[in-house]
DNA sequence: TAGGCCATCTGGTCCT
DNA sequence: AGGACCAGATGGCCTA
């Protein structure tokens, strides 16, 4: 664990009423001029230099905007975005434990390793299919969706044969497991 | 070593 | 006004 450096660039400035601020044009691989990010005391979790662009999200690049600067002072500034630092965290944090508990869940092939973010939801998607066709078939309807072969599903493009391979195993074990569900639930309900 | 995945920082925008 | 949300950027770790 490196401590916190507290000299970023905005700790440095002077409390000025307006600044100009030069909107995509800053620089991309200016890691020299940034040092390290706070520290992750609170979570133990490892941490990154500073990452972020300031051209990034929605701002309009290229342009040169003139924008009035809050009166506070650059250590308030400094506080607030560490501040704000921990909140994204702990954001990040919860939604990465939705995604846990999705993937405890859906039913898939137990592998070393984890389901990926998008993988789990992939699994979810192709999972809720399944159960809306189960409940279609009882009902007498047509199914509503049909699981294509992964080659010729545009809307998943999976890097490796083993992964197809094993969506479409997870497809099946899918509908293997609906099956008997819903046996399950013929008989249970005579 | 390249590529995938991820955590984190960051600043803009939206919402309350 | 302040927090939540979002997306871009970056570097670390891991695997093929």
């Amino acid at each position: 664990m490196r401590s916190l450096e507290l000299s970023t660039p905005w700790q440095e400035e002077e409390d000025v009423e307006v600044e100009d601020i030069e909107l995509g044009k800053h620089n991309m691989n200016g890691r020299d001029d940034l040092t390290e990010s706070s520290s992750d005391e609170a979570t133990g979790r490892k941490r990154r230099k500073h990452g972020g662009s300031a051209s990034s999200g929605s701002a309009s690049s290229g342009t040169t905007t003139r924008r009035r600067k809050s009166c506070i002072s650059a250590r308030e500034r400094n506080l607030r975005r560490l501040e704000s630092n921990e909140r994204e965290r702990m954001r990040m944090h919860s939604l990465n434990d939705a995604f846990e508990q999705l993937r405890e869940v859906i039913p898939h092939i137990k592998m070393e390793r984890k389901l990926s973010k998008i993988e789990t939801l992939t699994l979810a998607k192709n999972y809720i299919m399944a159960l809306t066709n189960v409940i279609c078939e009882m009902r007498g309807e047509e199914k509503h969706y049909t699981f294509q072969d992964v080659e010729d599903d545009s809307t998943v493009e999976l890097e490796t044969t083993e992964d197809n391979t094993r969506e479409q195993n997870n497809n099946s074990m899918f509908q293997q497991n609906l099956e008997n569900h819903q046996e399950n639930a013929m008989v249970n309900s005579r």
